[in-house]
Parts: C-alpha cells; sequence; structure tokens
DNA sequence: CAGTGGTCTAGACCACCGA
DNA sequence: CGGTGGTCTAGACCACTGG
C-alpha cells in the first residue's frame, strides 16, 4: 500500500487526533485499546503505546492503567511561557537591544527577601537594577537580587555584553522557577526610566529562579502596559 | 525481589540529570551516546532512547541525528498556560463560583470584528457580556463574541448553569488559539462591574479560539489586577 | 478473571553526520 | 566509512482496573 512516508507512530498520532478534531470522539469518549489500534494499523504494541503516549502528554488524551484510554475532558490546551533572555527575545523580533544600569551592589537582606532567597536576615546580597531598551524605547525596568553563592562574581559582571539572565542561567543552570503576572501602577522611579505615566498600567512578572540548592535570584520586571504584551499561540 | 526500583529508562534520566544540574557537564557537553549509556546501565537501546529522547523534549538536551546529543544551551525552562474554564479553576481553588450574566444578544458584525472572525461585515455574531464572582468577590470580565457557525445554539445557553468556555469547548472542539495579556485600564462598566475604581490597573486577556475551519470565539477577559495574577511554576 | 496500559528486551534497518 | 540517533518488531512480564 502507498503509505505516508510519516513513521508509522505518527500515522497513528494523526488518525486519532482527527478524530478526536472532527468531533468524531468527543472528551470522555474511550480512544480504541492499543490492542485494536495494533490490529488496525498493521503494526507492532510499542509503536501504538509511543503513539497515544505522546497524545497523553500532550494532554489531548487521559489514560488509566488497568482501564483504558478516553479523550481528554478539557483540551489543555497551552503554550509556554519561558524564561527567556530578553537580549535574544528583541534580536529575535529584528531589533536592537541596549541596556542601561542604574545599580548594581551589595545590600543587606531585610527579613522578607531574606526568606524569599533561602538566607538569614542581614546576609549580603547582590542588587541590581536596570533598563531593557527596544530599538530605543524602554520596555523593561528589571530590579533584581541574587544571591550570592549563586553567582559569587555577579558584582564584576559587564551588564552592556550580557544581560543578568543570561549570565545567571550560564552561571547556576536552572532546576526550578515560578512566577507571578500582576497588573501594577509603576513607581516613580520606574515610570520615570519607562518614561511613562504614573497612571499608566504595568504589566509586572515577579520571578523566582532556583538553582539546585540555592535560590539564584528574585526578580521584579516590570513592562509598560501599552507598549508590551505577552502573547502566544497553541495548536493541537 | 520486590521491585521497589524505579523504571530503567527514568534511572537513566535521572543520571544525566543530575550531571546536568550538579554542574559537570555544561552546555555543549556531550552527553554520552545510547550505545556507552545501554553499556553503563545494562540496559537496551530502546529504554536508553526514551530516556534520552524525554530529556530532549524538556528541553535538557539537543539531539541531532548523525552527531549525537549534547546539553541544551540554555536551560528554556517554561511552564504551560492554559485555556481553562473559570468554573473549574475556581472550584479547584476549593471556592464558590457565581456567574452574572449582563447580555447576551445577537449583533452585526463591524469590519474589524468581522475580519477577526472571518465573516463578513454585517454577518450576524453572538456576544455575551457577563462577570464571574469568586466567592462572591468579581474576578473576571468576559466581553466575548461568538462565531454562529461554530455554536448556532449560543444564545439559548443558560449560562447560570454553564460558562461560555466549557460550552464552547463542548460544541466546538478547539484545534488553535491566540492569546495576549496586557495591562490596561478598565471601562467605565468594567470598573463598576468589578467594583474596582478607574484607576485601578487590570491584567487584560483578549483570546481567539479557533475549531476546525471556524474562527470559534474572541474574548476579552478583563482581571483586577490587585486581586488576580497569572502564576505557575516549572521544574526541570 | 480478562483486559488494560507501563515497561522492557534483543535484535533490526535506515538516514544522517563527520572524518 | 563508522558512529550516531530515528524508527520498528515480536515477543515478554507486570500492576492495575473492572466486572
Amino acid at each position: 500500500m502507498p503509505d505516508t512516508r510519516l513513521p508509522a507512530y505518527q500515522q497513528v498520532k494523526a488518525y486519532v487526533k482527527a478524530q478526536i478534531n472532527l468531533g468524531l470522539w468527543r472528551a470522555g469518549d474511550p480512544v480504541p485499546s492499543e490492542a485494536v489500534l495494533q490490529q488496525q494499523f498493521g503494526v507492532s504494541r510499542m509503536t501504538v503505546n509511543r503513539a497515544v503516549k505522546e497524545l497523553a502528554v500532550e494532554g489531548l488524551v487521559t489514560r488509566v492503567r488497568g482501564s483504558g484510554t478516553v479523550v481528554a475532558q478539557l483540551h489543555r490546551i497551552s503554550s509556554t511561557l519561558a524564561v527567556r533572555d530578553i537580549h535574544e527575545e528583541v534580536l529575535e523580533r529584528g531589533h536592537s537591544h541596549a541596556t542601561k544600569v542604574l545599580t548594581v551592589e551589595k545590600v543587606r537582606a531585610d527579613t522578607a527577601l531574606a526568606q524569599i532567597l533561602k538566607l538569614r536576615t542581614g546576609s549580603t546580597v547582590f542588587h541590581s537594577v536596570m533598563v531593557h531598551f527596544e530599538d530605543g524605547v524602554p520596555i523593561q525596568f528589571e530590579d533584581r537580587h541574587v544571591n550570592p553563592q549563586a553567582a559569587p562574581h555577579y558584582l564584576s559582571v559587564d551588564f552592556s555584553r550580557t544581560t543578568p539572565t543570561r549570565y545567571l542561567l550560564e552561571q547556576a543552570p536552572l532546576t526550578e522557577a515560578s512566577y507571578s503576572i500582576k497588573a501594577a501602577l509603576p513607581s516613580a522611579l520606574e515610570a520615570k526610566q519607562l518614561a511613562i505615566k504614573r497612571r499608566e498600567p504595568c504589566l509586572v512578572m515577579t520571578r523566582r529562579t532556583i538553582s539546585g540548592i540555592h535560590v539564584a535570584s528574585l526578580a521584579r520586571l516590570v513592562y509598560p502596559g501599552l507598549r508590551y504584551s505577552f502573547s502566544g499561540k497553541f495548536e493541537l
């Protein structure tokens, strides 16, 4: 038979996807068992297993050992929100990136900060403040506290040549991160540096990154709301 | 022997992860070939292949056929942002959810809307406006335009019993969606319904969903910025 | 209990890369 | 060319689910 040049497991995936997208199999409906698909496509079970397993990872179907496979209740279509280096992000859009460094210093951690970085109150931490420009327009205000144990030489980095995100990713391989995105009004300094009015709403991302046993860094990233948006797209 | 061990492929994954997290293998370093890992762990090649393939999917390593596997340059840790039903989301937090329906009507699409929904200017589209409450507190203002071809009976749905998101997911299986998140000030109506001041910044998500050949719906979701945040976490 | 998916093996052929 | 990963087979044992 003139089978497509697609690998067999992708053909099985495509078949199941199509049934779901066409509405023939609806949420909660059973997906044929591996044995059935194996017969239907004339392939080995490992191949069918791979196909359905990947669909499960993608969230299209739910598998329960001993019970079977069903079409997932909510198509958990999802996109990725990545910890990215703003330098690369801007270049990818075909624009130029520049950084204005406002502060790079040692400070003593107050109780709240120490708790977040899992250090003792009064410990020395590094603190940097800078503004990132895209084609000369300020798009991100970055206020960051760094755990010296994760990046001992942070203070001597030339941030006109690299960014904190990139440097930290290189220094301390990332193992975990948590973030939260809110809307807020900028502080006086933030408004001034971003060249916006104090009344102009901003997107504020707070991000804590963990590298191995250390909390590496806590960053507050402020974006002018009228000039910047997080956007994305997802497909089945 | 009681089988308390981790599956073999997970042991291989854990080993490679550990080398990377400990900094023993740095970005760009080669990962042992499948043949080597196969010897080292005394498992079959399929098992090793699965382990390394999954690490590639997770973004920790980069595989090149014919060349080999190396530790990925930037650990592009990422999380998923899902299209979810707010009803379920609120219940999951252990709170109660209620909806106040403001408008459900037929309207004629202006040029901009028609373009987005891929309809002709002046076509009939459905329009709904409602407010979602979490434990009695307004948390989302939802203004939505729906393509009648994707959900012909949208106008007669009882939105005190289900939500537009859930109904549309059931009616028209989702195949694609795009979103953008901005910060903005609420309109007079939005501020009133969310019980916030007009000066209070909001998170505004604009989401367009596609089901098969139809653009199913265009939604504008407004969240009070001081009361709501998108948050997430990612791990290696 | 029979059926399901989770894992694993010991082979195999192929396409591709770099020397 | 030899080594790499991509795919595939035809079996296998197991843990778990449901009736």
